[in-house]
DNA sequence: GTCAACCATAATATCGATATTTGTTTGTTT
DNA sequence: AAACAAACAAATATCGATATTATGGTTGAC
């Protein structure tokens, strides 16, 4: 009788299994929107507002923000209703720091266990990833949301092999953290930075086996990301993101 | 109209602000349920059934389970309703390396940030958990929950100084993880073990600040626990629990 | 002119009912 | 007797309505 639209989200958190319920589905919509930033840092989620728009009832949509709060996403204080989660320059060194020792450590299990399956992956990734980065320079904005994906399907290849499932699974919320501060840095380019090079470097080290170095360029590789960031946060006002 | 018992949850998570919304009464009720062990892992969490015992609208409980979902503490799967999350060995080796890795991060990081008060809030935590321990021996099942409040209230104090948010949330979604393996080895010890002495080691290095003989302490402190659930696990069916 | 209490409005939290889906039992066919 | 299909029963997912709580503006007192 009724028609609920079901917006086919491009699939979420660790399983994409593309939303079968309403619930899901709104969990996705919403979880796609405050990622990619169209849902504003510290605004309000009206009940009402999100439940015309993906036309379900109140409830759904509640219950859909419900499990966004447990990601970290979506606050909910007391009987004051849901909000986006805020964002910080503060919070985002945190999810730094924390992302530097999460993936060295799930690179170094990658490598140690990895077999050849696992190098194929890394290979496919990369190609993937440098065929959008070589256009970026010409290119970004309407290539970002492609290097996006392959930028994360690259970094999930390298340490597919870890063998972790918490690791893992804290390191894929740390990085859908990060991705809602990442779209600063790919639109306006304040620190000079080669990233397709650091991703080559980065490559040829895992592939080495040399867990050391590839550990080494990891964490720059993060830092660096980090010093865009906080300049351009410092620049402009911390709100107008 | 209605009269909702509002069972004030003992708190839960990071943020222990004793439940004001019916919601969050059933969230940390459910959690407490699940992480003592009175909901079994895997079984079923039967909406109608936990409606009538809290006596709220199923809403309500759906929501709670909802939080508890990202929470990993319960799991839902298409249209199949939820379920206590499982548990397993394999689980739990995962979750004690997770540990040892931010364990380690954060006593390094409390040991080279921590002033004089946080240097008190250890003494007085391992103060009021020697008192538990000296009697544990003889009267284990009855301190139990004492202990476990002790213990745990000691371990945070060890690292209350560190300086990363999102190292301590993480910290503790794996520590409550842990405390549905670690009831097991209060009750039947296989693995002889002075935990008080672990304690008391992990006590001296830290006020000492010796930061590398403290991790390595630690270390050993969680090790020693998966043996010991490993043992009893491996003894008994992995589902009898 | 400032502050506090109060009321109207808007939004939330909660409820119980309805519509779907799943799992099981029963009955039929080969 | 086994396999399959239809019908039933139980439980879930979803909805819209109601009760409850916060919010913002207005009035009145000091």
């Amino acid at each position: 009788m009724n028609l609920p639209l079901h917006k086919s989200g491009a699939g979420a958190h660790d399983n994409p299994p593309s939303a079968k319920t309403a619930i899901e589905s709104v969990y996705a919509a919403v979880r796609e929107d405050i990622l990619s930033g169209r849902l504003k840092p510290g605004s309000r989620l009206p009940i009402e507002h999100l439940r015309s728009h993906y036309e379900v009832g109140s409830s759904t949509v509640r219950e859909a923000l419900s499990r966004l709060v447990s990601d970290t996403l979506v606050t909910t204080e007391g009987q004051r209703g849901f909000r986006v989660a805020p964002i910080s320059l503060d919070d985002f060194r945190e999810i730094a720091a924390m992302r530097k020792l999460l993936e060295a450590q799930a690179l170094g299990e990658a490598i140690a266990r990895g077999d050849d399956d696992w190098e194929a992956g890394i290979v496919a990734a990369f190609h993937r990833l440098s065929k959008v980065e070589e256009q970026l320079p010409t290119n970004a904005v309407r290539l970002a949301a492609d290097w996006e994906e392959r930028n994360q399907a690259f970094h999930d290849a390298l340490v597919a092999a870890c063998g972790n499932r918490w690791l893992m699974h804290f390191r894929a919320i740390l990085f859908a953290q990060s991705s809602r501060y990442l779209r600063i840095s790919l639109t306006k380019r304040t620190v000079p930075r080669d990233v397709h090079a650091e991703h080559e470097a980065l490559f040829q080290a895992t592939l080495a086996r040399d867990t050391e170095l590839a550990c080494r360029i990891s964490d720059q590789h993060i830092e660096l990301t980090v010093e865009v960031i906080a300049a351009r946060m410092a620049q402009h006002g911390t709100d107008d993101i």
